[in-house]
DNA sequence: TTTAATGCAAAAGATTTGCAACATG
DNA sequence: CATGTTGCAAATCTTTTGCATTAAA
């Protein structure tokens, strides 16, 4: 689950040039954040990240890494797993079904596709695992939002 | 977006006789929070449940429709969008891929699957809006977990 | 030297828990 | 009537913010 040393090098050029850009101060603390979610396969959420830091850099603070997490997110050198600060939403919906979120308003639209659902994706994982469930999750603008650029209720 | 009538009385069967089978109390309470997630096709999440109940059922409490919510999740009758009980996690990896997640020991596991690629979603959801992303998210028990039982860190 | 970024501590926000009162089966 | 469930209030946990200090460019 290590990240290939190439790969990590290829990544610390994106962040150095990112920062370049947008004009931001390449300090210890954001390369450090940086790296440790570049060189992780795993995914790590913000605590963990803190904890990899500060074996390295134990002064590091957590609202820090809150900071910079979320900064890199902007700059778009890394995504989230999961709805962005945001809460858990519940769905009554048992059926087999998909979702298209809103970036604009952030309304999510139920959808179907009986081509993904015959899709082998269950082969596909074999060698990961055994599949239970999937579900694909669609982001873009709704046309509420195209239209108008208004929220919708 | 609302749900039709029909649904709606079919899904408070299955209510009815998951509480059956549980031997759990159909409490108001539990009928509300259920009923107004069965009718709601928009996702809410905890704090909307309880503002949307507390109209008809003044006096129900958050912490009731927090309980309440995973106690559907547990039974089946619900289902939650993102990550259940877990916090934002980030990802350096910026090429298209998707994610297996293991339900067991929780680890996810990167995969791609050009299949999936070369499906049009865009066309699919073309009713909806114009699609900027799609990622699909499974879940399953990954071999670590099937093999020995034991979770990997 | 100028400005942005950090660390600290406190605030704000979200979620969970213990327990007495209450409602359901 | 016995037991599971609720509401309240407090506790806990997570995330954000204001501000003086520090470090990059």
């Amino acid at each position: 689950m290590a990240i290939d040393e190439t790969e990590i090098a290829r990544r610390m050029d994106l962040f150095a040039k990112a920062c370049r850009e947008s004009g931001a101060k390449r300090t210890h603390q954001r390369m450090e954040i940086f790296r440790e979610v570049a060189q992780s396969g795993d995914h790590p959420d913000v605590e963990t990240v803190h904890r990899r830091v500060r074996k390295r850099m134990p002064t590091v603070s957590l609202d820090t890494v809150y900071r910079t997490l979320w900064w890199l997110k902007e700059l778009g050198l890394v995504n989230t797993l999961g709805p962005p600060r945001e809460r858990t939403r519940f769905d009554a919906n048992l059926s087999d079904h998909h979702h298209f979120m809103c970036t604009h308003c952030g309304v999510t639209w139920d959808f179907n596709s009986d081509a993904l659902n015959h899709l082998s994706i269950a082969e596909t994982v074999q060698s990961i695992g055994s599949m239970e469930t999937m579900h694909l999750e669609v982001k873009g603008i709704c046309h509420n939002c195209t239209v108008d650029k208004s929220s919708p209720t």
